[in-house]
DNA sequence: CAGCACCCTGCAAGCGCTTTCACCCTGTGT
DNA sequence: ACACAGGGTGAAAGCGCTTGCAGGGTGCTG
């Protein structure tokens, strides 16, 4: 079939196990060895079958992704930058999706990564204290992305303090009715995206003396049909909000587009800020709290290599918060009773 | 460590090769037998190793997927559709990514996929035939997306008649100055999606009578940044187009940014149109040709099961179309001369 | 009742690599 | 000149599974 490390071996006169030690720069090999076995290794076009180094390696060199899905914006970039990190550390990534058919009940009840993975990546899993525990009970190492998990090293933005810093611009700008779409915020998972951008909410409502109207708070599911739903029944609403926080770019986008098909102008009549800073969000002029997916991607891998390959035990859990920033566009601005009287703006806020 | 296939044999007092057999639904294993050694897997909670499983079997049971980045709404809703069908058959998928450093060469140069992957599913690959004939050389079964090659069993959307439904659309319209967002049509690569759009595109003005204009094709990079400064340019052309055809949704979202940023109304002043019907494309308004992207992945991942487990050489190739269609929404409508006297928009498009 | 199929099962040989261990061969110190 | 350290190399034992082959039963035919 194809050349195997023996071809290599017989051609360039040694034995495999030299083969084997040259070609992966291991010491103990003689210069004038290791070069003779490159080139002959380059000759033959020898590549090492994955399959079997692993096997007999003992490491799989393989990283899990858990993601409720592939093809949403966050994920896909997520993927993206774990993809990268991973390849050049010569891993793959295999991904796991958690919703769909048997959604996390599948997943727990059948551990598909096992034996698959040298560790695991978890994103926004939406595992409750029972499922979490069966997945880490597998020894398989962990490091989680979205939230913080005790014992668990991890990155994650300050979602709190981001949904503080969106709905601080919005009663900054003297919105008093404000809005949240969002994921539900009972959910009793470990990975607490939704919940903790509602505390972060409340906070801010509070902060400005803002007292919460339940009937204002919506999920939205997390995509633009979500968000659009979500919008219908605010506009149902008996007091609409003057302003909303959509929990992600593409539900703002979503709540956006019903909201002008109900005759409203955004910002004159609603503004709308997201979270995410999505490709497309500064095309469609959305005010929005910018998170660096890719980037979280990035680290979170780097975070489980090190921990696959270095002494981890000797260090405390990592947790590691990753910075948000409010980019100012076109969605937001005082609110229509303020915005008539610009000149006591200041004090209307107060 | 973990338990092994030799740990159920013992515990079901059977050889290692029947448990291979019983837990694998291979005949010749009576039905008792084959009950209790599942039983004892079951209760020792035990999963066949898929990287000893791959060794001997000599079966990678891996799909490789060529995209040119992940990350990208296209390619995630591609990988989606990849994965989903991929899983169910017991196959992982693994993504190469053909642009970022190095590019195609690096691609090509390394064959990272060698002794990875069963098959290769092509999309969007940009090789040039020599590249391409590299690829080929491997002996692993490819299928391509996006583009038909010879030999080569694909699905693609039929590019040019896309193209010429959306530029039918804008001719129909009335529109006589109509731009192109697109590729570089002159790339010397297999994969000829934006060369077979802009020949629909040209076909289609020349259906309606009209004589191109290469100042109004420019290329956009299929994102919404590359749409934006295509934009740009087109604005700054000697006669500006009053209607734009963007070979991708996030092209034609930035493009119409810009358009709207110079006091342009959209569709009033200019109309756009897209191609994907992009997951917030609904929600932006904007007209497309809409294609099911997560369905030609499942469809192009079945085709590459089937040419590896079937007797794929028999059938002559497959190259199977899938459908696309216009979607009239609110980012086109007749050109503003034309919107003027409406009566005569008939004659005018003659 | 012999003879043959046919089922079911186990043995053992790999799959292509990594890694331990032992061995040999230099070079150094005394 | 002799012992010793240590770098460079090879033989061989796996890694955990799949599969070809052979063997032992059983049931059926003539």
């Amino acid at each position: 079939m194809s050349t195997t490390i023996e071809d290599v071996a017989k051609a360039a006169q040694v034995s495999v196990a030299t083969v084997s030690r040259a070609l992966r720069g291991l010491p103990n090999v003689a210069p004038s060895t290791r070069e003779r076995v490159v080139a002959v290794a380059a000759r033959l076009d020898y590549v090492a079958d994955p399959t079997a180094s692993r096997l007999a390696g003992g490491r799989r060199m393989v990283l899990g992704l858990v993601v409720p899905m592939l093809g949403q914006w966050y994920y896909a970039k997520l993927f993206s930058g774990v993809e990268a990190v991973a390849t050049v550390a010569g891993y793959d990534v295999l991904p796991f999706t958690t919703s769909g058919p048997g959604g996390s009940e599948r997943f727990v009840a059948s551990l598909p990564f096992r034996k698959r993975v040298d560790g695991l990546i978890l994103a926004d899993a939406p595992f409750d204290d029972e499922q979490f525990a069966a997945v880490a009970g597998t020894g398989i190492p962990i490091v989680s992305l979205g939230s913080f998990l005790p014992g668990v090293w991890g990155i994650a933005v300050d979602n709190a303090a981001a949904a503080r810093l969106a709905v601080g611009h919005l009663t900054g700008l003297g919105h008093t009715r404000i809005a949240l779409i969002g994921g539900i915020p009972d959910d009793p998972f470990r990975f607490s995206v939704p919940v903790d951008r509602y505390n972060g909410y409340q906070d801010a409502l509070a902060a400005a003396g803002l007292s919460g109207d339940p009937a204002l708070v919506v999920p939205g599911n997390f995509s633009a049909e979500g968000g659009a739903e979500a919008m219908h029944k605010l506009l149902a609403a008996p007091t609409p909000p003057s302003a909303v926080f959509a929990c992600s770019d593409e539900m703002a986008i979503g709540a956006i587009q019903v909201a002008r098909d109900a005759g409203l102008d955004v910002p004159g009549d609603l503004s709308v800020i997201g979270i995410d800073d999505h490709d497309i969000s500064a095309y469609v002029g959305l005010t929005t709290i910018r998170q660096d997916v890719t980037g979280q991607g990035e680290r979170v891998a780097h975070l489980l290599l090190e921990r696959l390959e270095g002494e981890s035990d000797a260090k405390a859990d990592v947790h590691e918060p990753h910075p948000t920033r409010l980019v100012v566009r076109r969605t937001t601005g005082p609110p229509a009773d303020v915005a008539a009287r610009p000149r006591t703006l200041d004090r209307t806020v107060t």
